[in-house]
DNA sequence: TGACCTTATTCGCCTATGCGGATATATTAG
DNA sequence: CTAATATATCCGCATAGGCGAATAAGGTCA
């Protein structure tokens, strides 16, 4: 039953459960979910580490960049929860907005989170 | 977003799993709850207390005894995580021993606690 | 009332964990 | 290699919350 309360204690954080409402909507990196909840990298970084060890996502790098999306374990618990999660969580008002700010960026942005590959070095200045 | 965080937090805490897990069985007094948990009586009583004000169980007095019980509050997330804790918590390992435990506890007890109340005040010695 | 019982709350103490700034690490481009 | 970018981790600090012993509060009975 420990490991249960460990799993809860992962969901008991404002933060935490901002950012798994948005994994719900796909994949996500650090610099997206910086964007989107106004929070400073470090915050935002020992939040994702927090959900990583507890397992409730799974990361991937890609070039610069580490993608994080929802990843339920084996444990029946384990992905009851998440469903209850992903279907009560992102109807609050919190979630809404996080939801629209997220279609914001994706509108403004092309893939691979920040610039196409032949502006990367070329931000003026 | 705030409200559901402190919801998760009530129940990212190992004895407070027991408890619920206990009480899904039926309302329970505290004597009952220390005789089964193994637990000092402030350990039990502080736990109960904050299940309480989280809105997770109500309190009724009976004479002497404290008897809480389960209580979800209307909020349909809370009532589907109840549900699910309900469904998976007593699956495990702790949660079999302190089912066994209460089991015991009926047996040998009479309702209302204690002993049968010609004989409360007579514990010789 | 006083004796006795059950439960709640208070008290130090200690660990877990939140925070944001600073620093370390990793990757890529040139 | 250096520079630039993204991310992870470390730092000191503050608060939340766990613990058990001790004390307070409330109820019952004679």
């Amino acid at each position: 039953m420990k490991k249960t309360a460990q799993m809860f204690k992962a969901l008991a954080d404002e933060t935490r459960l901002r950012i798994i409402a948005l994994l719900a909507e796909g994949e996500l990196c650090v610099c997206d979910l910086m964007a989107i909840l106004d929070l400073p990298q470090s915050t935002v970084s020992r939040h994702l580490a927090y959900l990583r060890h507890a397992g409730w996502v799974d990361d991937r790098r890609q070039g610069i960049w580490m993608y994080y999306r929802l990843n339920a374990r084996e444990e029946p618990i384990f992905r009851d929860l998440l469903l209850l999660v992903r279907a009560h969580l992102p109807t609050g008002t919190q979630g809404e907005k996080d939801r629209q700010a997220l279609a914001g960026l994706r509108a403004e942005r092309k893939p691979d989170c920040g610039q196409p590959e032949n502006t990367i070095l070329e931000m003026g200045d």
